[in-house]
RNA sequence: GGAAGCGUGCCGGAGUGGUUGAACGGGGCAGUCUUGAAAACUGCUAUACCCGCAAGGGUAUCGGAGGUUCGAAUCCUCCCGCUUCCGCCA
């Protein structure tokens, strides 16, 4: 949600924004409505001001008169009425384009049409050569005993999986490995809700544009798509002192997705699943722009860190404008080797907000000056299971089907080296 | 799931239909007094939107959404949340 003051003096801006976003959105229907909004605003406030003073005048009045006062008043009434009925009608059409109008890209986001066009602007770590013929996750998984596709599917359906053994091992010590990583960075830990009201989810932008993409309950609940759901639902309608910017939140929570109009890709396997964990960062800073983008530096930095400790090969790609959902200004996705695929594949995503949550969500700060803003908020993937573990098995194979485990996460696995089970 | 109760401003807490944006107390800010501080005293102390160059004016808001009424924090309905008791349960 952007702010309709800014809407209505930049209009080209917003125009641009959707162009650039390849989002159908037409600016000037919005400014119809909003212009329509006001006028029959003021002819609604004008007519409650008449009511208002009639009515006290009807109380101060002696009980002779009273009657054909309160008589005149019923006909305004009725004409109130009719105008508060044309109010609401305009206030949803503006709140349903409101919710549409996309938020503006940031310059130094590369125009494109989708993310064959996303830039890539560092990489590290070296791809690995094996002189052996390499084995993919499904086969590595199935071979050494990590998960059971069959009976996932059986008992959940499509995409449906259980981990087992150091598959299990392996999640819990990626997830402990971010979580220390995080806390030791001074951000707070939380397990956030994946069940969900209506309100984070439009306060997030997820609804009502994205519906199809969410799981629904019986019970007017969502599933969460990610933690930051239901850390920004955390603090919304609450008004926080500048003194206490940054907020920084790293939540733990199972994450659900339709995967809707993904029925073709990567059909087997961990890589797209419709239920998996999120270790999330999720920050809230003041309302400047250099702060958004100093944290987003910051918090893309944290996630490569983590990488690195891991040791596996990444890219960060900055996310062309045809690539970017649309109440983020600028993203960075982070995509990590998968060698069976010869390619990076996505892992993280980096986004600032900017104050396009926040509004929604009602989540503000008083500054020094006592002003009242909209916070900026951010996120970015710590790390996402069981997605990075196709990518850690297929590094760390081995000519004998072995996979060695990390240095890094040794003392959480237990063991160096994941073998074959014993028959 | 059943029963009862509750939800007021930064905080505590009045208020059951008529200048109630809301008594009173606390806190905060400014001032008087003081060498300084405390105390005491005085004043100020919400947010959003609309009109306006501004000064200023208007509208709305007492958990949320509707309704009754000339008029609602106060009455009615639904929803959300909290508390206590019972049931169930990891």
């Amino acid at each position: 949600m952007l702010d309709i003051r800014f809407i209505r003096e930049n209009p080209d801006l917003v125009r641009e924004a959707a162009r650039k976003k390849r989002v159908d959105f037409d600016v000037n229907q919005l400014l119809e409505v909003d212009a329509k909004r006001v006028a029959v605003l003021q002819d609604v406030e004008k007519l409650r001001a008449r009511m208002n003073v009639g009515s006290e005048a009807v109380a101060n009045a002696p009980e002779t008169e009273r009657k054909h006062m309160i008589t005149d008043l019923r006909t305004i009434k009725t004409d109130l009425a009719q105008k508060e009925e044309r109010l609401k009608e305009l206030n949803e059409e503006w709140r349903q384009l409101m919710f549409r109008v996309p938020n503006i890209p940031d310059p130094s986001v590369p125009d494109g049409d989708s993310d064959a066009d996303n830039q890539e602007i560092r990489r590290w770590g070296d791809i690995p050569h094996f002189d052996f013929s390499l084995k993919n996750h499904l086969e590595l998984m199935r071979d050494l005993d990590l998960a059971d596709f069959e009976r996932g599917s059986k008992v959940s359906g499509f995409r449906g999986y259980f981990l087992k053994n150091e598959g299990v091992l392996l999640s819990f010590a990626l997830w402990r490995h971010a979580l220390d990583y995080m806390m030791a960075k001074g951000f707070t830990s939380l397990i956030s809700p994946a069940l969900v009201k209506e309100e984070s989810l439009v306060g997030t932008g997820k609804l009502p544009q994205f519906r199809e993409e969410l799981y629904g309950t019986d019970d007017k609940l969502y599933l969460a798509a990610t933690a930051e759901i239901s850390v920004m639902g955390y603090h919304m309608n609450e008004t926080f002192t500048e003194a206490e910017f940054p907020k920084k939140y790293i939540a733990f929570s199972p994450s659900y997705r339709r995967e809707a109009g993904s029925y073709g890709k990567d059909t087997q396997g961990i890589i797209r699943v419709h239920e998996f964990v999120k270790v999330e960062q999720v920050i809230l800073c003041k309302a400047e722009h250099q702060e958004s983008v100093r944290w987003h530096e910051e918090l893309t930095r944290y996630s490569e860190e983590m990488l690195q400790a891991l040791n596996l090969p990444y890219r960060v790609v900055i996310n062309a404008t045809g690539d970017l959902p649309f109440g983020q200004v600028k993203m960075y996705d982070i995509e990590t080797w998968l060698p069976s695929e010869e390619k990076y594949r996505e892992t993280h995503s980096s986004s600032i907000l900017h104050d396009f949550q926040t509004r929604r969500l009602n989540i503000r700060y008083r500054d020094k000056e006592g002003a009242l803003h909209f916070a900026h908020s951010l996120n970015n993937t710590a790390i996402a299971t069981p997605r990075l573990l196709a990518m850690l098995l297929e590094n760390y194979q081995q000519e004998d089907g072995s996979v060695r485990v990390p240095e890094a996460l040794r003392q959480h696995v237990g063991v160096s080296v994941i073998t074959p089970k014993k028959a």
